[in-house]
DNA sequence: GCAAAATAAATCGCATGCGATATATTTATG
DNA sequence: CATAAATATATCGCATGCGATTTATTTTGC
């Protein structure tokens, strides 16, 4: 038995997650170019078309992110004309984002891209469900360790 | 019924595994710190500890990666001694990327990474396995469709 | 044999992600 | 109430990933 089996390829089960996100990315790129959004931007404003209004954290908190990968990314939607930026006047630490009325109409435009990109993944509906699962066991788990 | 449902967070399942694979990048960083490798150089190395030697074409099917990703990638791996790059000689328009005898010498020193990151998933072998399958599957029906 | 097509890398510009650190503001504590 | 600790963002530097394009080399087709 190779001493050194764990460390094949084929034994990994963090590079076809690695893989499967970025074939992801670029599947959902050519879509997501029509609307003007990045894939990072296209969830953030899928958070802002449920909630219409959140904070930078709470934002961070949905999607896993930090301050250093949104704050950037916050300025881009702006200039872009979706999304509004101000202080929160409750406590000045925090800004809130908003959708603009440009931002909400985006949605009607993006209404067709989650149909697209599943058709793209392939798989049946309880093999989806299963996978579904299974990842937010492992972002859960992970959740409670940052603690 | 919502007629944006599917626009919705939690209806994607494209999003977690997104999230999964940033997780997996952050874990793994303080892991490959110690051996002086990003996660990209890391998978690099994997496919170099097995076949010792690979055109960049080769490696990019291993890796689903392509040149724009790899050319930089490799000549930091050169810059750190861990590989060699060459022109081959039977095609001058590959290049061939070699093992240096610290290459090598790596390959004791990451022995342990894969376990201590399986831990850090937290799933059972039979979770782990079907996940396996399933993000295989998405991966090689997609191969298809790019022929 | 030679021009055209195909192939393999390299280069360019952009948008992430991330750890580390800095800054601004609020909260906690004595 | 002053100040230390905590919290929320912003900034910096680095390493990806990717589409598009360019360059170098080989193969193909006539």
């Amino acid at each position: 038995m190779d001493k050194y089996e764990a460390l094949k390829l084929k034994n990994q089960l963090c590079f076809p997650l690695y893989s499967v996100s970025n074939l992801i990315t670029r599947n959902y790129k050519p879509l997501l170019d029509k609307i003007d959004l990045t894939y990072t931007q296209y969830i953030t404003m899928m958070v802002l078309w449920e909630r219409h209004s959140v904070s930078e954290k709470e934002l961070g908190e949905a999607l896993f992110l930090k301050s250093n990968t949104l704050t950037l990314l916050l300025q881009k939607l702006k200039k872009k004309g979706f999304v509004t930026i101000n202080k929160d006047k409750r406590d000045g630490r925090s800004i809130i984002i908003a959708l603009t009325e440009q931002g909400e109409a985006l949605k009607e435009k993006a209404v067709d891209v989650p149909t697209s990109i599943v058709k793209s993944i392939h798989l049946s509906e309880e093999e989806g469900m299963y996978l579904y699962q299974i990842l937010y066991k492992i972002l859960e788990a992970n959740q409670n360790e940052e603690l």
